[in-house]
DNA sequence: ATAATATATCAAGATTTATTGATTTAATAT
DNA sequence: ATATTAAATCAATAAATCTTGATATATTAT
């Protein structure tokens, strides 16, 4: 029980909706770039971040102080539908403003 | 957004969970038969009824002053995956005592 | 009409979750 | 070594959700 609810709390919040959808359209993003993108401060998005890692949804690589987050591949079903219907949603997403100039880590 | 959002958050308490695995089970139940296999307050089950309905997932049969909750057919593909998960969690459910004696509807 | 039953809704308090700003850890650059 | 940058975590407050008890509505029974 406790697994399914950390999985379905981890999508029941509209930042973390938008978070799924943006790293959905661009792949692997370190913290710092979705921090500018979507004009957030770093503890909002860290802890979103995480709750949608422990949720299932993202796996991260580090890279030294980069976080790399991007959506875990592959999904299972409940997680897929999940991610089917907010690609539906076309949600209204920021630009992505990438100031990372971290060349160092081919990922 | 919204609507998904509502779907979601409908999903999102261990409470609902069982109602919908209780349903699931039985078929279609009143809310004073839930009301005295669960040993919650009326007003509580009623919430939470209505919050699975908006969400999508239960439709209602009213007969008089009863309401008969059942599982929506079809559920669409997330709510069947979500179903499809809550069966698996194998959730710890009240037994069913079955106080109403309506005989007068026939659902 | 009155009483009893089934359900829904409301208001208040309790609990949970989200946001912010500060602190901590760790890696890189000077 | 010191400063800077990236990210995670913590503590306090703000906001949202859940629970309870009371009330309201509607139907059925006497």
């Amino acid at each position: 029980m406790d697994i399914f609810l950390e999985t379905v709390s981890a999508l029941n919040d509209e930042t973390r909706m938008k978070l799924l959808a943006f790293l959905d359209t661009h792949g692997s993003l370190c913290v710092c770039d979705m921090q500018e993108s979507f004009g957030m401060i770093q503890s909002r998005l860290s802890r979103h971040l995480k709750i949608l890692k422990d949720g299932g949804f993202l796996r991260v690589d580090r890279c030294g102080t980069w976080a790399y987050y991007s959506i875990r591949s592959p999904l299972d079903r409940f997680r897929s539908e999940a991610l089917a219907e907010i690609r539906c949603l076309n949600l209204d997403l920021p630009p992505l403003k990438k100031l990372s100039q971290n060349e160092g880590c081919t990922l």
